[in-house]
DNA sequence: CTGAACCTGAGCAAATCCTGTACAGTCACG
DNA sequence: CGTGACTGTACAGGATTTGCTCAGGTTCAG
């Protein structure tokens, strides 16, 4: 017996492919196949074309594998661990709780599909209600995968939030906690993947001036999982620092985060004098509402999943 | 004939590598080695490989352990003890400091003890060090507790940093990593509690003026664990939104962090007109180095310690 | 039809762990 | 002041574990 019946639920049941469990665990596909060879662990049921189909369990199972690895913790071990005995791992190792099971009924959408998810996120901010607003950031982190979470979800909540305050109905105050909250969340799904990275190094800041710092997270965040290693100096960072920085050995890239606040002539002066002082070698990459397009040895990326592409084609 | 369900099922148990035992005791994998040589503890299984299988048991038994050292216990004595014989080792030498040793020789309370300690953990940010760092810092975290941690290796070290950029030494660029790898520690450390608390409610915040986020954070994360509902509206905050933010329900205390770079006139100034502003059942607490003393209606926190006892005999 | 995603299997390079030995600092004691 | 026990840390050489890549072919979806 069929529960409900949708028009477009058809492929949504509750299974993914390997790739769309790959996008929500950050976890490379290849990784996921050779840990089922080894040790047997996640074992998906199969198409009739022998293509792989994980529960939507595996997620949350994964989640918590993730979050051990990265304390030291080896996968022959804790792969095998049921969930419950994940939990009893996590808590011994450092204390950090396992995250409430979230009830799903949510179908992944388009465009507007996560318009009502903003809108309930910034309903938290203007109520302070930390705990609301973190448990719905994580239920749609898993759902969509950083990519789509960062491109969907944070990113559009932190645009609502600035409208919201620029039309009146927000206050700073609202703006500061959703900031506050949304960093503490995107410091915490960053964290596991940060400390295995042994990719290129990257330098991540914010011009001198520019004190918003959730855009270079939510960068920071694809970073680091795609094995990039970042030097995280943050905001207000003075040109001059990043000249120096730039001596850093081994150093591929520096990433600016530059926001509306910036004055347009004063970023693209600011770029500008920047790339002239950094060796030809490094890379400057620029994004966010304020970076101007167009400069001469200035690679600016318009979106979060421009950057992400990038990251996953370096040669 | 025995029957055997699987012939993995070894691996059912939990248990860690030694590797993640290191981690979560803080630790260094030489000197688990190094004891098991010598005293025959901890015996951890083997796989076939050889390879060390410590039970999750051991975790607590070595941090009872590591807490009996650093009050100057010797390992070869308190080693092989049982659980409960530790415990009753560690009842009986608690609440005093600086007691003496079984022994009779002194231990050092305070003092210059985490000094090196400090002064790795500003090498670390020198070179841009985070791995190095977050790894120190997680050590301390577990060997001293929160509060010592606090007091004697967090404050010290951002403290210590302050005092090498001015002397030249650090730049800003060292300055803000060291203050985001801390503040990263500091958000993961706090986050469970934060989770779990369900006491009063306070407001998180720093002055108009003030970006210095880190002493806050450093409070919040005994309100955290002391059970107290954070509500973190973060650094910059105008004194109009705090007194909007008053108007909130059941709150119960606006906890400010001033830092030493507020002139101190003006945060006097600041104090004073917020206190006016607030209701008189609503408690007003500062604390950092830039906070005014002797305000009427104001509890000035001279330490973390300070803040800690005050909440403790709140229940 | 075509590109994207997925499949299997083999294999490399790095990280982790193993054993054993060595070394420097501390402290009690003669 | 030298000596020896105790202790944490470091290093070398080798084995194991693990993440990631590549090649060659199949399936899926527009």
């Amino acid at each position: 017996m069929i529960r409900r019946s949708s028009k477009v639920a058809a492929a949504a049941d509750d299974s993914m492919s390997i790739g769309a469990l790959s996008r929500a665990t950050g976890i490379a596909i290849d990784t996921l196949r050779t840990w089922e060879r080894r040790y047997g662990v996640p074992r998906p049921a199969r198409k009739p074309s022998g293509h792989r189909l994980y529960p939507t369990e595996a997620v949350e199972h994964l989640r918590r594998v993730e979050q051990l690895l990265s304390r030291g913790h080896r996968p022959a071990e804790v792969l095998p661990l049921s969930l419950p005995r994940l939990d009893a791992l996590l808590a011994l190792s450092q204390g950090r709780e396992a995250v409430t099971a979230p009830d799903g009924t949510l179908v992944d959408g388009k465009s507007g599909a996560m318009a009502p998810v903003v809108a309930e996120l910034v309903e938290a901010s203007r109520e302070f209600d930390r705990e609301r607003a973190l448990g719905m950031l994580r239920t749609h982190w898993t759902r969509l995968g950083p990519l789509r979470f960062l491109d969907e979800c944070a990113a559009p909540f932190m645009n609502e939030v600035g409208n919201a305050w620029a039309a009146g109905a927000l206050d700073i105050r609202h703006e500061h906690f959703a900031s506050a909250t949304l960093s503490d969340f995107l410091r915490e799904v960053r964290s596991p993947h940060a400390e295995r990275a042994r990719g290129p190094i990257v330098v991540a800041a914010t011009l001198e001036g520019d004190l918003h710092e959730v855009g270079l997270l939510m960068a920071c965040v694809l970073f680091s999982i795609r094995g990039w290693q970042v030097v995280y100096v943050g905001a207000n960072t003075p040109s001059a620092e990043l000249v120096e920085l730039a001596k850093m050995r081994d150093l591929d890239a520096i990433a600016l985060s530059i926001s509306s606040a910036i004055p347009r002539p004063r970023a693209v002066r600011a770029v500008r004098a920047l790339r002239e002082k950094l060796p030809r070698r490094l890379a400057l990459w620029v994004g966010g509402a304020g970076a101007p397009a167009e400069l001469r040895g200035v690679d600016r990326f318009r979106s979060l999943s421009e950057l992400d592409v990038r990251l996953a084609t370096r040669g």
